[in-house]
RNA sequence: CGGGCUAUAGCGCAGUCUGGUAGCGCGUCCGUCUGGGGGACGGAAGGUCGUAGGUUCGAAUCCUGCUAGCCCGACCA
């Protein structure tokens, strides 16, 4: 993309309103404009983020062995009152009602909804195990909206429900959420660290919520170092494999991590002193199994091999794909602005081009445009006439990983430089090799 | 939902106390000089002062209602 042809309102000076990192970058940056209170537009560049963001879950998903589909935003409250939860949900719950006076809601979550299209049209075990998903917008009126995308009443989320012949089958499924969950923090370059929780409004006894240690995080967090340094990293999953996810939820779930919301110091207190660990934490997703629930109160039966009906088991699996993009702000900045992981960044490389109108950094930013761009990596190319630190500036403000710096002074000896964003540090090189090096970086994503 | 604060140009702010018809910085537009970390100079555009009503010869300024936004707490992904 070329700058003077993008939409990227940057803003030297942070908005009054804005109290955190993620929110006065999201704000600068232009990734997003506040529409009414914890609602808000994405503009194109945010756009990207948040699609990059749900391309991965999506891979995630499915590799796991559950299917998309896309659920209304815009529910009746009949299936609510079904379930019992109509009541219970509380003024958090936008009600609106139709032309004809029917109640509707616009959903915070959907839960009666999958269980009614699955009680309609799956009758046998025979159709089990099975999961289904979508990335939906959601709406929760909070009372106090806050730090822009973290705290939004509007908010995209991946919702999931599996079904179940059995409690077995069930915790299976559970097992297999918690494994591809880390999976997709992980090749967002995040670490999300799981943490027994609360069950809330949605109820279960296994939950539990996955969190990023942020300074700002609305929870305070207790955890053993031990679990920080689990990774997932390139081991083969199969997620169809009962005893190996098993084994890996054990594996990230027994070091001590909880929420001040379960915390318990007795147990804590048995973690080596030097291990115990006290922070933030900014929740990202959580994930829950609560039986039969919503299949009793609705009637989601099937037939088993007996051929007696009984109901599914079930369980929710959310991600909050919007309050990402803040959480991974909040993970990668500094005090000049974002540093985008490789596999989310809106752009992966930003040109800039240091002398607009010089023949020579003129051809080479179009050469290196062209050459990355081929090489599959999305460049925004400063092509502005703005004077260096201008284009600094902005380039260290939006957060490309990686920056191609053009000028004439370094092609007088065939160079340009290569800078990475994370660390600050620089190489001068052919802009060939500066092809192959970024295409290399990229090739992995 | 309790407590506190704010609303003046795209963004950040002054002006309000003491009423006289709106200003600064940044950004934007034009021009010139510049050109490796938000450059300089000259010119210009842009505001029903959140909204409704009241007081007054006259209201950004004083009074009343409303709305929106922000902060602390409780709540929440």
């Amino acid at each position: 993309m070329r700058l003077s042809r993008y939409f990227m309102p940057v803003l030297k000076e942070t908005p009054a309103e804005a109290q955190i990192a993620s929110h006065r970058l999201m704000l600068r940056a232009g990734l997003i404009r506040q529409s009414s209170a914890g609602i808000y537009s994405w503009l194109p560049m945010g756009l990207k983020v948040l699609r990059r963001l749900e391309q991965i879950v999506h891979e995630e998903q499915q590799r796991a062995g559950h299917h998309p589909m896309l659920m209304p935003t815009i529910q009746s409250a009949d299936l609510w009152k079904e379930s019992g939860r109509y009541d219970d949900y509380g003024k958090e719950m936008l009600r609106i009602s139709d032309r004809h006076g029917r109640d509707m809601l616009y959903g915070p979550t959907n839960e009666e909804q999958i269980t009614d299209i699955f009680r309609r049209d799956v009758s046998s075990y025979k159709q089990l195990p099975l999961t289904l998903y979508h990335i939906q917008w959601k709406f929760r009126d909070e009372v106090r909206p806050r730090f822009g995308v973290m705290r939004g009443r509007e908010f995209l989320m991946k919702d999931g429900y599996n079904f179940d012949l059995t409690k077995e089958d069930a915790l299976h499924a559970y097992n297999r959420h918690m494994v591809s969950y880390l999976r997709t923090y992980e090749r967002m370059g995040l670490k999300a660290i799981p943490m027994r929780a609360d069950g809330g409004p949605i109820g279960g006894d296994y939950t539990h919520e996955f969190l990023v240690l942020a300074d700002t995080g609305e929870s305070e967090v207790f955890y053993d170092s031990a679990v920080t340094d689990l990774t997932l990293g390139e081991r083969d999953v199969d997620f169809d494999d009962v005893a190996q996810c098993q084994a890996l939820m054990e594996e990230f779930t027994t070091p001590y991590a909880r929420t001040d919301e379960t915390h318990d110091e007795a147990i804590f207190a048995e973690v080596p002193e030097e291990r115990r660990k006290t922070a933030r934490g900014i929740e990202v997703g959580q994930i829950f199994y609560f039986g039969t629930k919503y299949s009793e109160a609705m009637g989601a039966n099937v037939q088993g091999t007996d051929g007696k009906n009984v109901p599914v088991h079930m369980g929710s699996h959310g991600i909050g794909v919007s309050r990402l993009v803040g959480a991974l702000i909040e993970a990668n900045h500094d005090e000049n602005g974002i540093i985008w992981p490789e596999s989310v960044a809106p752009f992966g490389v930003s040109v800039v081009n240091l002398k607009q109108g010089d023949t020579d950094t003129d051809r080479v930013c179009e050469e290196l445009y062209a050459a990355l761009g081929k090489a599959g990596i999305e460049v925004l190319y400063d092509d502005r006439s703005e004077r260096a630190g201008t284009k600094f500036a902005t380039a260290d403000l939006i957060g490309s990983p990686w920056r191609i710096t053009v000028g004439p002074r370094g092609l007088k000896e065939g160079v340009v430089e290569v800078t990475s964003r994370r660390s600050g540090e620089a190489e001068t090189m052919a802009p060939d090799a500066a092809v192959g090096k970024l295409a290399e970086i990229f090739a992995g994503l």
